[in-house]
DNA sequence: AGAGTCTTCCAAAGCGCTTTGGCTTTTCCG
DNA sequence: CGGAAAAGCCAAAGCGCTTTGGAAGACTCT
């Protein structure tokens, strides 16, 4: 059934039908009543192909989703794809996923702008001055970044969390527990909310006039075995810290795993606070040691980023709004004063 | 750039330009030459809204992502997307992920397929006599299951993994070493991948006269605190098992801290073997004593999945071909001899 | 009553590609 | 050398929708 038929079975041009369908004001309401009525009734669905290359939407939204042999997709991305899905489901936009040589995006940047695939695009885990971002609106696509860049001369719509504060908040509770000694086992400091973090701890060290050691901040992808490894090296040289906070549950399992591995307890050899981005499957309140956490759910975040999307798209959002989420502190069973 | 300038500037007609790009025969090898090179000095790239209306096709393979606030998206298929990634990026195909509520996909499956969205989709986590599978073979689109549905009177193309095999092979060597009480903390029963690890459990116990205790088998969403709980009840109850079987690295989490908290040890007390899909961020040799496992990578399995379909897409595979892959049996430290 | 203004609808022109059917040229072969 | 077959190219008709530019009729206003 498409509109021709439709159309003609209702005795109107296919204009009148399209614009009664569509909203536009110029048709008459008993007429539209007529149409809509008939269109549902026939289940009727406009052919979104056609629709698109008269107008130049698709009804979808873009991700350049970075891959490669050694390039893994951060788990936490299914959690952002659960929010994002939420949104999406109700309001019927789709997500297109295209892969993309982590080392060469662009190409497939520009590929899905010049070829109107979606009509808007987020971009995640930004750097500073993230060639992506520049990239992005330059094309001129309506797009979202989920994180923030820096170092821009222009603003760019961002919904981000409180990085910066939920870990300054984290150290200053360390430090008031008479904590002089923390670490940070961090994410890929290349990206801005592991900078930010970094800075949120230094920042809080700073206002006790402390500072985080050279060797008490790492930078590694986020697994397990990179949380052991930290850990293990943290506490094994001399100097070794007191406290640790930590960028993700999953490299928690692997700091725990450590300071038992030496023989020692949580929280009374070494405290530990880590970035909770809420996985269903992997709760804080379960770890052997109930986890202090700096909590924030990353599914209500990809809700957030389709709904402003959508907003982006049919004109409701315009301009450059950034958006920064509070970050909860919630302080479980792993930190306490530290040893004597 | 479109079909028509590029034509106009070669002094040539859209259809031989077409016919050309696409590799059709009745056009001289010469002119095609001079065709393809114009098309690639000036970056001519045909409109895929323009192609799609024509031929029908979009070049995008689809999933139907299943959502809903009460339902999470399973971490594994983080892993998978990857695998998948890995070989549409070099194929230029896109993935397109239509979210839908958990309880009704039937709607956007008939909604994707009507309006051509798509060229094949894959299905995962399949039922026995999912709907799904019987849906979409009849609406005649292309597809692929990854995993495997059951009690249908018709073929189709699946790509699963020996999963009764692998849990036949785990706990014959669980047997072998002396262990009489088995459990298995399986994922969700009503997928078929859980029903065969049970059968390959079962197969093994009745092969030396024993036979999976009625409590000793559970079913459930494959999180961290649901493999602690599981493995509390368990163990707390009289007639203890002495080797447990796990469906996943994550429930496997929790079985260990379970074990701990029971001030029990693996594989002293309790020997241990969990199924792996292969994350990057969390590793089996890495658990606090070395997880046996039965490992079969979920990345490759995307891989291949996108191979297929892409294959099916151009009709070089047809028919039903079911492929199952072989899982390999790891030994790791965390079995051992039954306790006496 | 005539001019102007809405209101309501329509015909037709795209959007950019593929593909059908047909028209010239070549090539082949007896 | 003549006729058939093959090769090489083209014009034009879709694909199904949106949108432009009117047009006809109904209303309003002086």
């Amino acid at each position: 059934m498409n509109l021709k038929q439709l159309a003609h079975m209702l005795a109107l041009s296919q204009t009148t039908v399209s614009r009664a369908l569509n909203g536009y004001p110029e048709v008459n309401e008993e007429t539209r009543r007529r149409v809509m009525d008939a269109a549902k009734r026939h289940g009727y669905r406009p052919n979104p192909s056609a629709r698109r290359l008269a107008t130049g939407k698709s009804g979808m939204i873009g991700y350049v989703l970075p891959t490669g042999a050694a390039v893994d997709i951060d788990p936490h991305f299914v959690e952002f794809l659960s929010g994002l899905g939420d949104y999406a489901r109700s309001h019927e936009l789709d997500l297109v996923l295209s892969p993309a040589d982590a080392d060469d995006q662009e190409t497939t940047y520009r590929r899905i702008v010049a070829n109107r695939q979606v009509d808007a695009v987020y971009i995640s885990s930004p750097r500073p001055q993230d060639s992506r971002v520049a990239l992005v609106s330059t094309l001129g696509i309506p797009f979202l970044v989920h994180g923030r860049s820096e170092g821009f001369d222009f603003d760019y719509p961002y919904l981000d969390i409180d990085n910066e504060g939920a870990f300054h908040e984290a150290a200053r509770l360390l430090i008031q527990l008479g904590h002089r000694r923390l670490a940070l086992i961090n994410g890929d400091d290349r990206e801005t909310f592991a900078i930010h973090r970094e800075r949120g701890v230094r920042r809080a060290l700073a206002a006790s006039g402390l500072s985080l050691g050279e060797r008490h901040v790492c930078s590694v992808v986020m697994t397990e075995e990179n949380g052991y490894r930290a850990t293990r090296r943290l506490l094994e040289e001399g100097d070794a810290p007191t406290a640790i906070a930590c960028s993700s549950l999953i490299m928690a399992l692997g700091v725990v795993r450590a300071v038992r591995d030496l023989g020692l307890t949580i929280p009374g050899d070494v405290s530990l606070i880590a970035h909770d981005d809420v996985f269903p499957w992997l709760k804080p309140e379960n770890f052997s040691v109930p986890l202090s956490t700096t909590r924030s759910s990353i599914r209500l975040a990809g809700a957030r980023v389709a709904e402003r999307l959508a907003a982006r798209i049919s004109g409701l959002e315009e301009g450059a709004r950034g958006e920064v989420w509070p970050v909860d502190l919630v302080v479980r069973g792993s930190v306490a004063g530290a040893p004597a």
